[in-house]
DNA sequence: TTGTACGCGTTATCAC
DNA sequence: GTGATAACGCGTACAA
């Protein structure tokens, strides 16, 4: 022992009567390894309680145990989310999580990144959108010998560096029950340029329309940026419209929200005068009066799934199950949604 | 340099021709140096854009260059606000963020918590609340040798250990708002028993009664434990008394949110029929309907304070101003109180 | 004021 | 299969 308390390798190879290296050899499953020697060792780690010092290892194997999050997201649930799918995935593993915002739209990001990366040594990263959707940041990964994955709106990179969910599909769907539900005035509440998942949800919204064979004027999509307040402005020029949408799809429930607080100010009833979908499923959505129907969006799964691609082969190696690579999202009906007051036949 | 590009302390040493052991002292800016070798030695890691090794540093100093955020909150946004405040102060330190959250309730907590910190060699952690107020988890970063800082709405600790708010305070002066608008049954929605923000907020509430000569009857207060289910809860209860309370005052925001939508399915208009003021101004504050008038905890600065606490000397040392440690709560007036209509005489 | 030798706890090399 | 011995990159006695 030493003073510190911490048993360390020599006091269990000492006390084992074998060599250091025969402890190391045990500890990272070496499989030419005497049966007998492995059990003599193995007791006496569970007798010492000896844990290995992650420090010394990430010297001597320049390579840190630690995952990190890299994202520029502006949506605070949405990285929480994030984090706590994380931290589902390492439980009980011997990584931790570290957590780096970076700032979006700086000229140094990449180069702050690097630096981040070259000094912490990071076993690997999560990359959230829409930072993930940069692929000169993938390759800065690939370049620096860091394991990455990447989430997203859509595949953008093989399966063992992306996990993606469906967001096009899954707005068209979405959009779809709306005209099911009888709407032809259906506005748009686009999220911001640039982001991948904005495309997509558009894509998804254009496609539905364009089946069902209804006009979609430019007037009838106002850009946010994922922000409450943004989606209030959205709302505003939408519902100046004459005649009015008489639905809209929000590109996020954060800007859903912002929808309801305009058209509660015009006096307008959701869902009689106005139905309103959103999109994630966070909080918000069950709380705003009326709950709001949305699209799920399995983030935390995702990212679940995107930290055990990054540990995979790293630990046990008991789990040699191939994690998913793309998630589905899907409707959650609530109280926004109503046919519409003026019901026309198409 | 070696095969992994980096420029070691070697390296510099070698080309500045000193021994490693003065370019360790220019970089732990000892004051015994002779300012020319300081120079050049300087010059030399310019050049080279040479960077400690963090790995090697943790494993010499038995002590990593990470700070902890150890917390069993379970409010995302109060979780959020204290990571981008700690992450506000740890940017461009040599310090990055992990986080580690605790199973509250899980009977191996406190050993769980410290295996982490004898494992990982944390330079310090910042305790939320509630894990934040248990003594034995201050006791036990002090004998592990942990730096650590605890947030909490009352002072237990001293000024090198805590960062407060003075809840209490706040919420009575909240509470007199209320009253001033001639509200005279006013009903509490609580914290969770065990968390001292919940008694500090509920004693200030009490206290600004007592003060007006409020009689509070124990069906006038109703228990929540944070979340909005429960805050609607709680409001069934308050608004079957009879006569009903004009006012509530919610121990926190996603309770008040939760009060609101109980009160509209009663059909009852805020602030018209029923008048209430929250606690945190998280962004569910602005966002419902009326936007909600509520005590501004100002979670974030104190989280980059405590943080500022942790890594206080450890950096530049240019940083002597002391830290504050008590942080006051503001009341944020939007549209969710007005004059009750029953407005009595007292 | 500066340098030498060694320790931190682990993994890797290459013998045996 | 197993064990000396040398990295890994930096900090600290102690000496000079």
């Amino acid at each position: 022992m030493q003073k510190t308390g911490q048993p360390t390798i020599n006091d269990v190879a000492r006390i084992a009567s074998v060599s250091k290296k025969t402890v190391s050899r045990v500890i990272n499953r070496s499989p030419l390894l005497n049966d007998d020697t492995r059990k003599r060792v193995e007791d006496v780690i569970a007798e010492l309680g000896y844990i290995p010092n992650p420090q010394a290892r990430a010297l001597a194997l320049r390579r840190n145990f630690l995952i990190g999050l890299v994202h520029d997201n502006p949506n605070a649930q949405t990285v929480l989310n994030v984090q706590q799918g994380m931290l589902e995935a390492l439980h009980g593993s011997e990584f931790e999580m570290v957590v780096r915002p970076l700032d979006r739209g700086s000229a140094t990001m990449l180069e702050d990144l690097r630096h981040f990366l070259e000094r912490q040594r990071l076993f690997g990263v999560l990359l959230m959108p829409p930072v993930s959707e940069n692929d000169s940041v993938a390759r800065l990964c690939d370049a620096i010998g860091c394991r990455y994955v990447r989430m997203g709106s859509a595949v953008i990179d093989d399966n063992d560096h992306m996990v993606a969910s469906n967001d096009r599909e899954a707005v068209r769907i979405a959009t779809e029950y709306l005209i099911a539900q009888g709407h032809r005035r259906i506005g748009l509440v686009a999220g911001p340029h640039g982001f991948r998942s904005a495309r997509e949800r558009r894509l998804g919204f254009e496609d539905a329309l364009g089946a069902a064979g209804i006009a979609l004027p430019r007037s009838m999509i106002a850009d946010g940026n994922y922000t409450f307040e943004s989606g209030l402005a959205a709302a505003e020029r939408l519902l100046d419209l004459m005649p009015r949408p008489t639905a809209i799809f929000s590109s996020n429930d954060e800007m859903a929200a912002g929808i309801i607080h305009a058209a509660r100010q015009r006096g307008l009833d959701i869902p009689r005068d106005l139905s309103i979908v959103g999109f994630d499923d966070t909080p918000i959505a069950a709380h705003v009066w009326p709950p709001l129907t949305t699209v799920r969006w399995p983030i935390a799964s995702m990212a679940r799934s995107a930290a055990l691609k990054l540990i995979a082969g790293a630990d046990d190696g008991s789990d040699l199950v191939e994690e998913p690579s793309l998630f589905l999202s899907t409707l959650i009906r609530r109280g926004s949604v109503a046919p519409p007051l003026d019901a026309e036949t198409a």
